[in-house]
DNA sequence: TTAATATGCAACCATTTGGTTGCATGTCAA
DNA sequence: TTGACATGCAACCAAATGGTTGCATATTAA
């Protein structure tokens, strides 16, 4: 559960999306996350190990069935390493104001 | 530059190491960058062009030697995506609270 | 002009990665 | 109890990745 791992973990676009259905709807079973998945589900199956080793994915047993849960927490811990606090809410103005303009199209 | 090659250059320590060195002094040179890289000048070459390539990093020539800048902007769009607003802030203190906590040992 | 310095390009190689298939195990429901 | 369903484990494979070496090019300074 290093940072390392949760750096590796966040490089595949199958993992992103992974945590992006777990963010729309969290406490998915593995083969609710499989469905319009375009892979085997043991793969799906490696990608939520790599995404719980990095601490960013939490699990739960319930019978037969084991719940996804998102945990975003080392994600925020990434924008802390290189942004500063002051820096970091010039940005998010920036963002907003790109957002805001964007709506007007 | 598309958001997937920010992943993929983030997952790289090396490349990591890279950016803390750009943060801790910005603008420096291809060959200042090398030193106490344990490896060879190409290798890191190969790196700072992935970085580039996501725009996590910008270049700047200056005669026959290349000055690289941190750009900070791609990484705070990451913490954007899967963290709302007001659950960010949380974040925040909690980090912030952690990290007094840390000084007092 | 010429030597030293700073960077660029390309071929090559070992290891890691992301995927597959095949089979095993565990749990629910009829 | 037995079949269907949800997940786990392991071997295998092609492609991507991170590194190397060797040589080329361009700029500065003596």
């Amino acid at each position: 559960m290093s940072m390392d791992d949760v750096f590796r973990a966040l490089a595949d676009p199958t993992r992103r999306q992974l945590l992006d259905k777990l963010h729309a709807k969290n406490g998915q079973t593995l083969n609710a996350l499989c469905a319009e998945m375009d892979m085997t589900r043991q793969a799906v199956t490696k990608h939520l190990a790599i995404l719980e080793e990095a601490n960013l994915v939490t699990t739960l047993r319930k019978g037969r069935e084991k719940q996804h849960y998102l945990n975003p927490v080392p994600i925020n811990e990434i924008a802390e390493r290189w942004i500063g606090k002051f820096e970091r809410h010039r940005l998010d103005a920036l963002s907003d104001l790109k957002k805001r303009l964007e709506r007007e199209d």
